[in-house]
DNA sequence: TTCAATAAACTAACAGTGTATATTTACAGT
DNA sequence: ACTGTAAATATACACTGTTAGTTTATTGAA
């Protein structure tokens, strides 16, 4: 038999794929991503993966797309968790957030930040979503920006040749004032840093919480770029 | 035959095969290293490697205790290019060459911080000499702290836990007070996240000559953590 | 000078990978 | 009822790291 009777086949395939391709990661890593081991756990010949995903790169490319829509939502909460009027407060969160995503999913964070596929490169077709995962940061820092307790004294601007991905930058980050999103990349930068250590067990926990450090960081980020009344 | 005349063999293989390895994460990058291929440069059959190399990743390790070794090295150099009593200089000069290093050698800086070999995991005798790639920054801030320049107010302590680890670490970089050892951490968390984000193309260049950003940074960990006098 | 031991290469093979090709078949629409 | 398409299939190719068994050049000792 060839193909099986409809029954015997999932609802939705590609979503099944996305599914196991995921725990996958979680019980092997995302290095050790098999297309032939995806498919030998759907129960389905690896070939057949093909019908849904033009190669491996693309079945790739789908996942970090989940995954930085993942991480975007999760800040984007955390914002919206603290009031509006609270700037200080929403810059908090949102840095907590984004550590607080990456210790719970460390794969989804390996697989956008890391380089755990050999030859995998980002096509362009992730840009939106990867700048939409900035939103949150970027939007705190523009409200910042707009009622003037912004401090980005002496903030560089951008590279002439580099001014064009800049601006698209700026629109999928929705940034208002380009200073809010050099001011944005910077904070990411550090957070960033910071949380990569620590998912790759480079560092140690501190504090009583194991967060210590980066709580420590995350106020030296609020006093230099807000101005404190 | 099964074995050429020793000369035709390589002096010291052992080095050419980590010599051929590097030319190859130049050409197709570190996550594309393939024993084969090393073997295939040489001139070598494949199972040759064996000899010299008990698997890939003993391999992988003795290029990252190479890569560690490098960039410690470029540090030191760094930091002694200034005057010793010119602590502000001296953090500068190290957190710069540890970009220039980065960025003048990005496979290496990948092996290293990225995870770009499947399923390789770090075996503990990388420990001393990654340990001693910090030593540099460590020295700078732990003299900062011996004349009492080093503003570490409130700067957490680590986890109980993980006081041994610590202490190992402490050992290895070489620090006198354990704050030194933290406000290191910190600062390479830091410099790290921005290189990392510059090395993997995901933030544009700053400034006139593309340091911009990574200088501000530099200037901000200054003004953070000596005090101005 | 002869001889045995060692070290370093070899070939062949195994299990795994992503992917291409050509084939078969279940289902949907006319 | 027939046909076109979509989705599965088996087979095959060129890779990968690694193991096993074999062969030989070189070395040190009798």
């Amino acid at each position: 038999m060839a193909r099986p009777t409809k029954q015997a086949q999932h609802i939705n395939i590609r979503e099944a794929i996305k599914e196991v391709a995921w725990q996958q990661m979680v019980d092997v890593g995302a290095a050790e991503l098999s297309l032939r081991a995806i498919a030998r756990a759907i129960g389905v010949s690896a070939p057949a993966i093909y019908n849904h995903y033009a190669d491996r790169d693309v079945l790739v490319t789908a996942l970090i797309i989940d995954a930085y829509t993942s991480l975007g939502d999760y800040q984007l909460a955390a914002r919206d968790s603290v009031p509006q009027d609270d700037i200080r407060g929403r810059l908090h969160a949102t840095g907590i957030a984004y550590r607080a995503w990456a210790h719970a999913m460390p794969q989804r964070y390996q697989l956008i930040f890391g380089t755990p596929i050999p030859g995998y490169q980002a096509p362009p077709e992730v840009l939106p979503v990867a700048g939409r995962s900035l939103r949150a940061l970027v939007s705190v820092i523009d409200q910042a920006c707009a009622t003037n307790v912004l401090n980005s004294v002496a903030i560089p601007t951008v590279m002439p040749v580099e001014l064009p991905m800049f601006t698209v930058w700026q629109q999928h980050t929705g940034a208002q004032m380009p200073e809010a999103l050099t001011v944005a990349i910077m904070i990411w930068g550090r957070v960033h840093g910071l949380v990569s250590l620590e998912i790759a067990r480079a560092i140690p926990a501190f504090g009583r919480t194991g967060d210590g450090l980066f709580v420590y960081e995350m106020e030296a980020i609020e006093k230099q770029f807000l101005v404190h009344s």
